[in-house]
DNA sequence: GTATTTATCCCCCAAATAGGGGGATTTTGC
DNA sequence: GCAAAATCCCCCTATTTGGGGGATAAATAC
């Protein structure tokens, strides 16, 4: 019954077209079999668990729950599946979420059919398959402000505040006065005009500062 | 003298066989020009501003300065330059400071020459090119355990911590008394098996819980 | 080569905060 | 119906924080 030569793939995916398209375009595939498609996560909740499925295309605006939340539940009930995210939004937040909890691989709608393709394999095989647009968002996230109003040294403590430490214990780190901790972070608060360490980690995440 | 259609290369990396490698395989290549490679960042920094790269590949084991710390350098010399990281490395942290440096892309040299190219132009469009293994690291580095020991609502408090919320101040945030901020805290630092902020924030952040 | 920034250290002070101990009650999930 | 979760209450002290006010040597910048 279960061919190991064939990937199990479920669809999830709320407009019909769009729905019946992939399955089309994927089940014409060799070694690709969509053994199930579903209009919403309840729909899909009661039987994918005797679908087996190795890969779970799931679209991110759902009826009901909605992808980013699916994306747990699914994994309760088939935790071997890998899920790709297929949806036409690009927002840093949706991406992180889905990606935090648990989606394997992210693609917008736009992607061509044979990267789709090409991207069920990889998520397969424990790959990270991304769309061009969503890769330069990811990696943007990463990327340090270049001109940052703080030294090195300011910085360096401003990492240890946002790692909770005390000012004791960022002495006993860095080796220095607790004096000179409380410079440090008195110029901190100076440059990025705040007045409280909870203010300092906000101004410093918004502006990538660390 | 600078041909529009041509993308400008520079390449940085000290073995010269790949160097000289990259170099032929680029320079034949229809609508690319190698114009320099060097092989340190210290020889690199006398004449790359001349050079006007529109793409810098850089590897990261270099004598000298190594790559991640030659990233900030080159981007003041050559602003307008994207940098693609060029490794044999795989390593979680350095990729994160690579990209948190202002790296454009990560590619590991076992990546296709075919792959290369591709990405050179991707990146010179403004994307984020990164290898299938690159990118498995990157999106399993957003994943949180599935399986926390912590209530929804013992996270949500550990991510206020997390943010250098005082207790107070997490109380109002959440409308909830400061008695049953504390209970929770409590209950993190029991399941922790910690006491402190600090310690909370570190198990949390090493578990991926947060 | 002078000026600015940076890193280091010192003192005063009051108020806020954290963490440990001991509970209780109600709501929610399986 | 039971266990976990979420809510709230009291005791207590030591630690921590942030706002003032400085100084000095070294490194960096222009």
């Amino acid at each position: 019954m279960y061919n190991s030569d064939n990937i199990r793939i479920v669809i999830i995916e709320d407009d019909k077209t769009i729905r019946d398209g992939y399955a089309f375009l994927i089940g014409q595939t060799e070694g690709y079999s969509v053994v199930n498609a579903y209009a919403s996560f309840e729909d899909a909740a009661k039987k994918i668990a005797t679908d087996a499925p190795d890969v779970i295309l799931l679209d991110i605006e759902l009826p009901g729950t909605n992808g980013v939340e699916a994306i747990p539940k699914l994994k309760k009930i088939v935790p071997r599946a890998n899920i790709l995210i297929l949806t036409v939004y690009e927002f840093e937040k949706l991406i992180f979420d889905a990606l935090s909890n648990g989606a394997s691989g992210y693609l917008t709608k736009n992607t061509p059919a044979a990267k789709i393709i090409d991207s069920i394999k990889e998520v397969q095989q424990g790959g990270g398959p991304m769309s061009v647009s969503i890769a330069k968002v990811v990696i943007n996230s990463f990327r340090k402000n270049q001109d940052s109003p703080l030294s090195k040294r300011e910085t360096q403590i401003l990492e240890l505040i946002y790692n909770g430490k005390s000012r004791p214990q960022i002495a006993t780190e860095l080796f220095i006065d607790l004096e000179t901790v409380r410079s440090h972070i008195k110029n901190i608060y100076v440059k990025l005009d705040v007045n409280s360490r909870a203010d300092a980690i906000k101004i410093a995440r918004d502006n990538k500062l660390i």
